[in-house]
DNA sequence: ATCTAAATTTAGGCTTACCTAAAAAATTTA
DNA sequence: TAAATTTTTTAGGTAAGCCTAAATTTAGAT
C-alpha cells in the first residue's frame, strides 16, 4: 500500500472522520461529517466513496464509515502537522491563541514530512498545543490527556482550564467574553437541574454556561 | 478593485509572467510561459483570458501579455512570501540551500497578510534570501541587486557567488558538483572563443562552464 | 405493523484547471 | 512574396470536488 499523497479536500474529510470517530472506535455518519465540514450530505458521499477505494476507511451503505487503521495513521499525521503550526505560531510568531486555528488549517496540508519533522525539533518536541490539545509524535503517537470537563466538577470544587474542545471562531469569541483561556481558574457556584447549566465564577464573577459550553471545556482539578 | 483572493494556479501563472517580464517591462509569449510552468500552450491561453479579466494582465491576442500594475503588485507579494519562508526554512529549521526551493513553493500560497508580516519580523525583517535573492518589503519594494554574472568577468578577474538565478533541481545539483555555493570565490582562467564557455577556478580546481550556467551565476567582483 | 420523517444515495450539472486536435495568425525561409 | 514552420487560439473533452433534485433506505411514532 504505497503511500500515496492525498488532496486538501481528501485530507479535509479523513481529519473530521477521524475525529467524530472517537480515535477509530465509533461509527461515522454522513451527516455528521457533511455538518462539520459544511458540505452537502451528497457530496460527503462521493467523497467516502473515493477514501473507501483507498481503504482509509470503510462504508456500509445507509450504515455510515467506520475509519481503518491506515486512515487513522494519515489522520494522526494531519492531527500532528497542524498542532505543530498552532505552537509556531502562537510562540514564535506572537499570534494570539484564537487566531490560529484558521492559519493552522491551511499550514497542515503543506506536505513535507522533512519540513514537520525540522519544526517539530525546532519547536523542541511539544506535547501539547496552544489548546491544550496533546501532539501526536512521528510515529503517530499521542498522550491520552482526555481531562475532565467543567460539567463534571461539583458544587464549589475548582478547576484550571486546560483544553478548548470546539476551534471555532465563534467559540473562541465567546470564551474572550467569559474570560476564559487556558490557565484560568473556575469555580462551580450552581448546578441549575432544568437544562444542566452551570454557574460558575471566573476572576469571582458570577456567569451562567450551558453543559454544551462546559462540556467544550476541559480543566485540571484543584 | 477589490483584493480578490486568487488560485493556487492564478498565482503561480501570475509569478511566472512577473519573472519572464523582466520587472514588468517586456511583453510575455504564450509559449515562453507554458515552457516555464509545464503546462500546454493551450491550457495557459484559457488562464490569460482569466487573469485578463481580472485587470491583473494585459493580453493583445496572437502578440504576448504585459503584465499590469496591480498584477505587479501581486506577483511581488508572493514573491516576499516564498523568500521570507526560504530564509525560515534555511535559518531556523536548518534545511540545505538546494532544499528549500520546493517546499517554498508550497509555503507561499498560504494566504495570511499577517502571518507574512509577523514572520518577516520574527526574521528579523532580512532583506536577501539564502539564494541571494532580495525580499520585498510590505510595500513591495525591492532591493535591485542585480549583480553581474560570471560572464562579465575578464580573465583573471575574482568574484564572489551572491545569487543564484536559476532555481531548478537539476541546475542545483549541477552547482553542488561543482563545489559552488553563495559566497565561494571563483577566478575567471579563461574564455573559450569557440561557445563562450568559461574556464574558472573554484577551490583552485579548473572547471568549464557553458555560458548558460555562467549567466546564471550573480557574483560580487573583488 | 405501518406510516412518516429523516438520512443517505443516485443522477445529472457546474466550475476550475488541465488536456489533445485542429484552425488561425504570425513569422521565417527560400 | 509565397510557402513552410512556428506560435497561438479555438473547440471539445476530462477529473476533482462541489451543487440540487429526486429516489431509496432506515428509523421513529403511533
Amino acid at each position: 500500500m504505497a503511500n500515496v499523497k492525498l488532496s486538501k479536500s481528501e485530507e479535509n474529510y479523513l481529519k473530521s472522520i477521524f475525529n467524530l470517530s472517537e480515535f477509530g472506535n465509533k461509527q461515522v455518519s454522513t451527516n455528521s461529517i457533511s455538518k462539520v465540514l459544511n458540505i452537502e450530505p451528497a457530496s460527503v458521499t462521493d467523497m467516502i466513496k473515493k477514501l473507501s477505494k483507498k481503504n482509509l476507511i470503510y462504508h456500509e451503505k445507509y450504515k455510515g464509515s467506520t475509519i481503518s487503521k491506515s486512515g487513522i495513521k494519515i489522520a494522526l499525521q494531519i492531527i500532528r502537522r497542524h498542532r505543530l503550526w498552532e505552537v509556531f505560531l502562537h510562540d514564535k510568531l506572537n499570534f494570539k491563541w484564537d487566531e490560529i486555528h484558521n492559519i493552522a488549517e491551511e499550514l497542515e496540508h503543506v506536505s513535507s514530512e522533512e519540513l514537520i519533522d525540522n519544526l517539530d525539533k525546532f519547536l523542541k518536541y511539544p506535547k501539547i498545543d496552544p489548546h491544550g490539545d496533546p501532539i501526536p509524535n512521528k510515529l503517530g503517537e499521542i498522550d491520552f490527556v482526555d481531562k475532565i470537563s467543567i460539567s463534571d466538577l461539583n458544587i464549589n470544587e475548582k478547576g484550571i482550564v486546560s483544553r478548548i474542545i470546539n476551534e471555532d471562531e465563534e467559540f473562541f469569541s465567546l470564551l474572550k467574553k467569559l474570560n476564559i483561556e487556558i490557565g484560568t481558574e473556575v469555580k462551580i457556584i450552581d448546578k441549575i437541574e432544568y437544562d444542566q447549566s452551570l454557574e460558575i465564577h471566573i476572576d469571582n464573577k458570577s456567569v451562567i454556561i450551558s453543559k454544551d459550553i462546559a462540556d467544550n471545556i476541559k480543566i485540571t482539578k484543584i
